[in-house]
RNA sequence: GGGACUGUAGUUCAAUUGGUUAGAGCACCGCCCUGUCACGGCGGAAGUUGCGGGUUCGAAUCCCGUCAGUCCCGCCA
C-alpha cells in the first residue's frame, strides 16, 4: 500500500491502494465527492465514493464540512473525461474510496474560512490569534515551506560543499553596553544579577575562531528589545557566519556562492557573479543610501559647488554649513509630478520634511528646455549656474529636479525616501529583477550627537583599514553589507584580532578601560592567546525569506510571530506572574498587572 | 515617546455622509438535489457598530477618552 502524499497521485500509479490523510478542503454535500487537503500540504486530492459499493462513506462524504480531518482508503483512478479539473494540483486522478472515516469534527465555527481564504484578506489580528488555522492556507503553508528550502540549502552548501561546523551559542548570556536594548532575565540563584538573550552570537563566534573551529555556522536566534517595524521582529533568525584565515574578498565570495546556490535551489534562478560592489561613500553620494535599491536608475547629483555661493540662502548656507545640496533628477517627471504634490502639505512635500528637510525646491524642464521653477531659484540663481546645473543632472526635456540642501544625512535621507517614493509610483521597479550588490569600506564610527561621543557604525569588533588605524576616529572599517533590492539581508567584517587595537576602539567610543574590562575582558584575554585572523557575516533569515516569498511583512516568514506592540496574540505573552515566582527572582514589581 | 490609518453579523465588506427595522457575498443551521469541481434550489438563525463618555429630537456616522491591529518617525552596534 502507498504512503499517502501528492507526488504518488498521479496517473502511472491508477490502480494502487492508497491511505489518504487530510482536511476537508471545500464544503460538499452532493454526489458523494469531497477535496482532501493533503496532509504534507502538498495539494488537494478528489475524493469519489459509490453509493451502491460504500454506502456509509457516501452518506459520510455528503456530509462532511470543511477543515475536518478524515482519512481516505482507496484506488487511485482515471478520472471521468467530463470531470477533469486542471486547477487540481493531482491533475487527472482522483481516488475511488474503500473507506472514509471521519477522525475529528470541527467543532466551531471557524473564525475565518480557511479553504477559500486565498481570494480574502483577513484581519492580521485575526490571523495571528487563531495562527494554527492560518498556517493551514496555503499561502502560509508555501512560505514556511519556502523558509525550510532557504535553510536546507544554506545547510547542504556550508556543511556538505565548504565543511563549516554547526555550534550552538547561549541563549542566557551576559548584556552588552553598545547596541540595542537586551531582553534582561533575573536570575534566581544569583540575586539581583541578570542574564541577557543574545543579539546576535557575535562574542561567541569570535571566541570560536580562536577555538580553532575555523569554518562556524549557525541558524541562531537573535532578541533585540527594541520597536517593532514590517521587517523587524524582536525575536529573529540569524545566518551566523564565521571563518579564520581569510581575506574580505574571500569572504565576499565564498557569500556570493552560498547565496548563488539559495536562488538556484529555492527559486530556480542563476544569479551571476561577481555581484557588483560600492563603497559606502559612492552608494551614499550615488543613491543618499547605504542600501539602495539599483534596479532603477533616478541617481542623485551633487550641486554643492554650482551653487555654493549663489544668491539663495538656504542652497549657499547649507553648503557653508558644511552640509550639501543635492538633485534627485526625474525623467518624465514634469508631466507625471503635479505641483500640488511636491508644495506645502502635498505628499511628496510632506515624505522630504518628515524626513527633516525644510522644503521642497524644484526645477522643471519644458520641452523647449526652458525651465519653470520656484521664485528663490529663478531669482537668486544665474543662468549659468542654471544652465550648469541641467548639464550636471543630465536633464532633458520633461524632467524634474527636486532640490535637497541642509546637513549631509537629512538631504541623504530626504532624497533617498523621495526616490524609492518615485520609482515606485512611476513603475521603474521591474519586479523580476533579482539585484545584489555588496556596500564596502564603511566607516568606523559615526556621532551620536545625544550622547556627544562616537559609536561603532557597525559593532565595536570590527577591523579598521591596516593603512586607517593611525586616526582611528577617521578610519574606513574593513565591513560589508549585502543590499537585496534595497534591503539589507546581511552584514558582516573582518574582525580586530590584536588586543591593542581592540583596546583602541573601545577608548575611540568612550568605553573607559574598567568597562571595557568588566564587559569585555574575556574577549580582550581571549585575544591574547594566539587568536587568528577572522571575520564573518550574519544575514537576517527571516528578512531573506520574506523577500524571496515576495511577502512585504516579516511576519509572513515567521510562524509565530509578534505584534507590533511586541505581543503574541496566539498565547497573550507577555503575561503577569505570580508574586512567589518574583520573589523568587529577587524582583520587585513596580508594575500593576495589565488584565 | 511621537504621527497617520483602521475597528460594523463567524468572516469580507456596505450603509446615499447625522435620519425609519444597520444590509449583501461567503461561512453556519435545516430541507431538497446527488459526479461534483467557487455545484445548484428553498428556507433560517446570526449585530451592545471594539469599549467608555459627550454633543443632538436623533449617532455606526460628529467630539473626547480608552483598547487593539497596521504603517511610519525616534530607536534598531
Amino acid at each position: 500500500m502507498r504512503s499517502h502524499y501528492c507526488g504518488h497521485l498521479r496517473t502511472e500509479h491508477i490502480g494502487e491502494t492508497v491511505t489518504l490523510y487530510g482536511w476537508v478542503d471545500r464544503r460538499r454535500d452532493h454526489g458523494g465527492v469531497i477535496f482532501i487537503d493533503l496532509r504534507d500540504r502538498t495539494g488537494i486530492a478528489q475524493v469519489v465514493s459509490d453509493p451502491e459499493r460504500t454506502p456509509q462513506s457516501y452518506e459520510l462524504a455528503n456530509s462532511l464540512r470543511n477543515e475536518y480531518v478524515v482519512k481516505v482508503t482507496g484506488r487511485i483512478s482515471q478520472r471521468p473525461e467530463d470531470s477533469l479539473n486542471p486547477k487540481l494540483p493531482t491533475g487527472d486522478v482522483e481516488i475511488y474510496a474503500d473507506e472514509i472515516e471521519l477522525l475529528n469534527a470541527v467543532r466551531k465555527q471557524l473564525p475565518f474560512q480557511v479553504s477559500t481564504a486565498e481570494t480574502e484578506t483577513v484581519k492580521e489580528e485575526l490571523r495571528l490569534k487563531y495562527r494554527y488555522l492560518d498556517l493551514r492556507r496555503d499561502r502560509m503553508t508555501k512560505n514556511l515551506q519556502l523558509r525550510h528550502a532557504v535553510i536546507k540549502a544554506i545547510r547542504r552548501f556550508l556543511e556538505d560543499t565548504e565543511g563549516f561546523l554547526e555550534v550552538e551559542t547561549p541563549i542566557l548570556t551576559r548584556a552588552t553596553p553598545e547596541g540595542a536594548r537586551d531582553f534582561l532575565l533575573p536570575s534566581r540563584v544569583n540575586p539581583g544579577q541578570w542574564f541577557a538573550l543574545p543579539q546576535s552570537p557575535q562574542l561567541f563566534k569570535q571566541l570560536l575562531m580562536v577555538s580553532g573551529f575555523d569554518r562556524y555556522y549557525q541558524i541562531a536566534r537573535c532578541f533585540r528589545d527594541e520597536d517593532l517595524r514590517a521587517d523587524r521582529q524582536p525575536e529573529f533568525t540569524q545566518l551566523d557566519i564565521e571563518m579564520s584565515f581569510m581575506s574580505v574578498d574571500e569572504i565576499i565570495a565564498l557569500n556570493e556562492k552560498l547565496i548563488c546556490h539559495i536562488f538556484k535551489v529555492v527559486k530556480g534562478i542563476e544569479l551571476s557573479t561577481p555581484f557588483p560592489r560600492l563603497t559606502y561613500a559612492d552608494a551614499m553620494n550615488r543613491y543618499g543610501s547605504d542600501k539602495p535599491d539599483t534596479r532603477y536608475g533616478l541617481e542623485l547629483v551633487d550641486v554643492s559647488e554650482i551653487v555654493k555661493d549663489c544668491g539663495f540662502k538656504v542652497f549657499s548656507g547649507s553648503v557653508k554649513a558644511g552640509g550639501i545640496v543635492k538633485i534627485l533628477p526625474i525623467p518624465g517627471g514634469n508631466d507625471q509630478i503635479s505641483n500640488v504634490r511636491i508644495k506645502p502639505g502635498g505628499d511628496l512635500f510632506n515624505e522630504a520634511t518628515n524626513a527633516g528637510a525644510k522644503g521642497l525646491a524644484y526645477i522643471r524642464v519644458r520641452d523647449d528646455m526652458t525651465i519653470d521653477t520656484i521664485g528663490a531659484i529663478k531669482d537668486n540663481l544665474s543662468d549659468e549656474q542654471k544652465q550648469d546645473i541641467l548639464a550636471l543632472t543630465g536633464a532633458q526635456p520633461g524632467h524634474l529636479l527636486l532640490f535637497g540642501a541642509g546637513d549631509t544625512n537629512t538631504v541623504n535621507k530626504t532624497l533617498d525616501r523621495l526616490r524609492q517614493v518615485v520609482a515606485k509610483e512611476m513603475g521603474l521597479v521591474d519586479p523580476d529583477k533579482m539585484n545584489l550588490l555588496w556596500i564596502t569600506d564603511f566607516p568606523m564610527f559615526e556621532w551620536n550627537a545625544d550622547e556627544k561621543r562616537l559609536e561603532a557604525l557597525h559593532h565595536p569588533f570590527t577591523a579598521p583599514f591596516p593603512e586607517d588605524v593611525d586616526d582611528l576616529k577617521t578610519a574606513r572599517a574593513q565591513a560589508y553589507d549585502i543590499v537585496f533590492n534595497g534591503f539589507e539581508i546581511g552584514g558582516g567584517s573582518l574582525r580586530i584580532y590584536q588586543p591593542d587595537i581592540q583596546q583602541q576602539v573601545f577608548d575611540t567610543i568612550g568605553l573607559s578601560q574598567d568597562e571595557a574590562t568588566d564587559k569585555f575582558g574575556f574577549l580582550l584575554e581571549a585575544l591574547e592567546y594566539g587568536t587568528p585572523p577572522h571575520g564573518g557575516i550574519a544575514y537576517g533569515l527571516d528578512r531573506l525569506v520574506m523577500l524571496l516569498a515576495g511577502e512585504e511583512s516579516i511576519r509572513d516568514a515567521i510562524a509565530f510571530p509578534k505584534t507590533q506592540q511586541a505581543r503574541c496574540l496566539l498565547t497573550n505573552a507577555p503575561s503577569g506572574v505570580e508574586p512567589k515566582q518574583l520573589q523568587e527572582l529577587h524582583v520587585k514589581s513596580t508594575w500593576k498587572d495589565k488584565k
